[in-house]
Order: C-alpha cells, then structure tokens, then sequence
DNA sequence: TAGGCCATCTGGTCCT
DNA sequence: AGGACCAGATGGCCTA
C-alpha cells in the first residue's frame, strides 16, 4: 500500500537528493555575491575552450559547495522527517490510547443483546444518558427514604442491576435483556440535559430504555 | 454505490 | 525545543 505519506515522503526523499542543484531565490540571495557563474558574470557566454575550462571548474566548484550545504539542507531534512515520524507515533499512540478509555467505558456500560458495539459518539452519549439515570437513582432513592414511602417500585420493572455496580459488557446484565419487558417507552427527549424522565408511575424512563426497546440510533 | 465510521497523517497552536 | 492536543484531509472498510 501506498500511502499518500509514502508518497510524500518519496517525493521529499527525491527534493532532498534534488536540493544539490536546484537553483533557489535563497541561493540567488547568498550565493550571487561569491558564486556568480562565470557566464552571467561577463554578461556573455564562453568564448574560448580555456574559458570553457575555467567555467567547468568554477562550476564544478560551485557544485561543490552547493552539494555541501544540500547535504546540510539535507541533514535538516532528515532530521524533520524523523521528528515527523516521531511525531507521528506519538499521536498514534494518544489515539490508541483515548480508544483503550472508550473501550473501558464501553465495557462498564450494559451490553446490548444483541452485542452491537457502540461508535465512539453513541458510547460517550449512552455513557452521558446512564450516568445520567443512576444519578436521577440514587436522588430518587433517597427522596422516597426521607419521605418513608417505599411502596411504589423504585426501578424499573426487572431492573436489576442498575444500582448495582455496572456489569461488565458481555457478561450479560439482566436489565439489559429485562428491559425489553419494561414500560413501554413514552419518553423521548433531545435535550442533552435532560436524557430521562420519570413516567406516571414512578418508573425512570430513560432513553437508554427507549433504545434497548426500539434501537433508535436518533436518541443519541 | 453512497454514506458512515475509523485509523492515520499532517501542520498548527499551546504548554512545559 | 519538544511534547500534547486539536482539527482537517485522506483513504480503507463495511453496510444498507
């Protein structure tokens, strides 16, 4: 495979070994006090073989020189693609490494049945949604034990493991198959601030619920 | 085949 | 100066 790097790079792999003759306004800026060539310096080109000899070696000469700094410029060159490389791997491995955190956050987060693995954008959302539930929870827990009324079920129907600590994806979680037998889903909100809801009867209606009923990717 | 998702590269910017 | 972070570009893979 090709990439376009590769190619980028072959290419500037073939500017480096260029640079040696390739004529630049910044060489013009440097080189015209001490490196004119000998034809432009006269105005005219060379009449005689000596003066042709003398230009060869003056352009010889002047190869030289610039073959020693395009080894410098070339040095530079090298020395910038290696840090691009390096750069370039240590980006790698952030990504690698902020994919490593979604893949923990997707593995705390109730597996669905059907084991579909979440984009990165549904997983922070879903993410956003439980956290989101379990507080909505526990605040409700503890309003219902201040005011001493335990009788109205607190969870949802079949809701297992929602208080409980997050099952691991794939070690599969009652509430995510129970809740198929939940109340149907009456809520549904786009507002990411408000991603559940408590229905009529007391029971948390999130859109978590709602999507383990219909799989709608939209409720993200 | 179009569209979505993803990995990777890249250059710019900010921070230490 | 070098690393971290970010956003845009690009190309590959997959699915409806």
């Amino acid at each position: 495979m090709c990439t376009a790097m590769e190619t980028l790079y072959s290419d500037m792999d073939n500017s480096s070994c260029d640079y040696s003759f390739t004529h630049t306004d910044d060489e013009d800026s440097r080189s015209s006090s001490h490196t004119a060539s000998p034809a432009s310096s006269c105005g005219k080109p060379p009449a005689s073989p000596a003066d042709s000899l003398q230009e060869t070696t003056a352009e010889l000469q002047q190869k030289k020189r610039r073959r020693g700094r395009a080894r410098k410029q070339g040095t530079v060159h090298v020395v910038k693609k290696t840090r691009r490389l390096k750069a370039n791997d240590r980006e790698r491995n952030r990504m690698h490494n902020l994919n490593d955190a979604l893949d923990s956050l997707r593995s705390v987060l109730p597996a669905f049945p059907d084991d579909t693995k979440l984009t990165k954008i549904e997983t922070l959302r879903f993410a956003h949604n439980y956290i989101w539930a379990l507080s909505e929870t526990i605040r409700i827990a503890d309003q219902r034990q201040s005011t001493k009324s335990r009788d109205a079920p607190l969870l949802l129907p079949g809701l297992s493991c929602i208080g409980e600590a997050p099952s691991p994806r794939g070690n599969s979680c009652s509430w995510a198959s129970s809740a198929s037998s939940a109340s149907s889903p009456s809520y549904c909100t786009s507002d990411p601030d408000s991603p559940a809801a408590i229905d009529d009867f007391g029971y948390l209606q999130t859109d978590v619920v709602y999507r383990y009923h219909n799989f709608v990717p939209s409720i993200f």
